[in-house]
DNA sequence: ATGGGAGTTCCGCACAGCGAAAGATACTTT
DNA sequence: AAAGTATCTTTCGCTGTGCGGAACTCCCAT
């Protein structure tokens, strides 16, 4: 039982499409294959077709057709007859509010994200990875310019973003190279700024505690990043505070933004650093 | 044992009418059984062991544990080594974001929500069914806007709210006695008042064309509510108005806030805009 | 130490779920 | 209008996946 949680978590924890040749007794495919399907549906996807479906997932179209039609009956589905297309049902979201209900990070670390939001006029936000992407969990305006109401929930990069780096440095060495391979192999164009980026954010994290995305994701967007760990030492969150590079200046967020966000995350970790690796 | 019964039911809570009992070939147990999986995190159940999981959905422990390692392979679960337990993971907050981030009827509510909050002072919010609950899918809130998105996504019973009470008036007949039979056998105690409210709403969506919960969810709570179409037909939405009784009287709401809502529901569900085509 | 409870692994069997191809439906094209 | 085209669903046997009882391992309590 030596190779256990570090590999598995790795493992299929990328990419779609190929499912890696494992002889994983325990893995239940048709379970990962409709979950795929739900996955299908990204940004600009909200309707798809069993065809579309079939192709984003590289399933054969009979299999699609009994997985959309197990998810439109529970729920997580909803399917119009007049184009026969799909789209997510409330199943879903109803989901995703279970998960940020039951997160305790989230609560904790709210009032002070608000706090450092309406202070700096800047935006803050707490995620957490999942595959090649980060998911906001909570995310806090200074002022309420556009309410876009939510981006709860929504993926930025894992490689250029403030919150993606911070937490890629803090991660396990072996999960973190895993991850940079998975990168480098999907978007090879992409992946020296990315090393470099994870490499510099490593340094920062050592020499000032915070690291930093200047322009790296769009390139009019500053910010800086931290790691959190929760609680328990499970799970690894970050913490970013950033903003438009025409209102929020690199010196700010260096001098400022940065060593409150850390002393933030010092806050938000558990009081007595059980570090036990 | 009668492990059937759960599940069946819970399955079929979606798909009405003609749904024969046999053996459906379409369906995919495994899936199913992995999203139910999912679903026994509930508001009170942030975290779940692998045995407590096996009790809630019925399935045996081996069957638990591979689903569960399937779901943590793929991000949908987060394990914690330290205690054995499982929480929802990013991939299904993710999932959620997608969802609401496709529906256009909610891009479309949004501005006549916010301006009907702000302009009485009420909470107003868009809902659809998911099982024999109703899910938030947007939510605004007149003076207090501290928690704007934290209750989307959340549920809310189907029988006793003017949300749910809407959408299972409009519902085809069929469906709406479908679902009331499964509500009588989950709760025969609450079944009673459920049925009346239900025949009352059809009543009232009749004559006023809103429907009203005067006390009948939380019985400081007061709401008037109406049914949505999506603009294909397919999809069956509701919109309520509502807040607590010591501020929002009946009379109110009868006299003028049920007709903006009827008013609203008009404009959603007709296309004619200032049009040009 | 010792017992109990929780979780995982083994294992053979049944049948769930797979995919090629045929059938059904809707939508274009001529 | 009729043939053509694209999309989706159903059929049908075969295979291998996923199932559960039981045994095994681990972790806490006491």
């Amino acid at each position: 039982m030596t190779r256990r949680k570090l590999e598995t978590a790795a493992s299929r924890a990328t990419d779609p499409g190929v499912s890696p040749d494992t002889q994983d007794r325990q893995f239940v495919t048709s379970l990962a294959r409709g979950l795929e399907v739900l996955r299908a549906f990204g940004p600009g996807e909200a309707t798809l077709g069993n065809q579309e479906i079939a192709e984003r997932t590289g399933l054969s179209k009979p299999t699609i057709s009994r997985l959309t039609h197990t998810l439109v009956d529970l729920g997580y589905l909803s399917y119009s007859a007049r184009n026969g297309r799909y789209q997510l049902g409330p199943g879903v979201l109803a989901l995703g509010y279970a998960m940020i209900a039951g997160l305790e990070v989230r609560e904790r670390a709210r009032p002070m994200l608000e706090d450092l939001a309406a202070s700096a006029n800047v935006t803050v936000a707490i995620g957490e990875r999942d595959r090649l992407n980060i998911v906001y969990l909570d995310c806090c305006r200074g002022s309420q310019t556009v309410a876009l109401s939510l981006n709860v929930g929504s993926r930025i990069p894992l490689g250029s973003t403030a919150l993606g780096r911070a937490i890629l440095a803090k991660l396990p060495a072996g999960e973190r190279e895993y991850l940079l391979r998975a990168m480098r192999e999907r978007m090879p164009e992409d992946y020296p700024k990315i090393e470099h980026g994870v490499e510099q954010a490593i340094r920062e994290l050592e020499t000032q505690g915070f690291c930093t995305s200047f322009g790296d994701w769009r390139n009019d967007v500053n910010a800086v990043g931290v790691p959190v760990a929760s609680l328990d030492g499970e799970r690894l969150f970050g913490l970013i505070c950033g903003g438009p590079s025409f209102t929020l200046s690199t010196e700010t967020l260096m001098q400022d933004l940065g060593p409150r966000l850390v002393e933030i995350a010092g806050r938000l970790s558990a009081p007595r650093q059980v570090t036990a690796d």
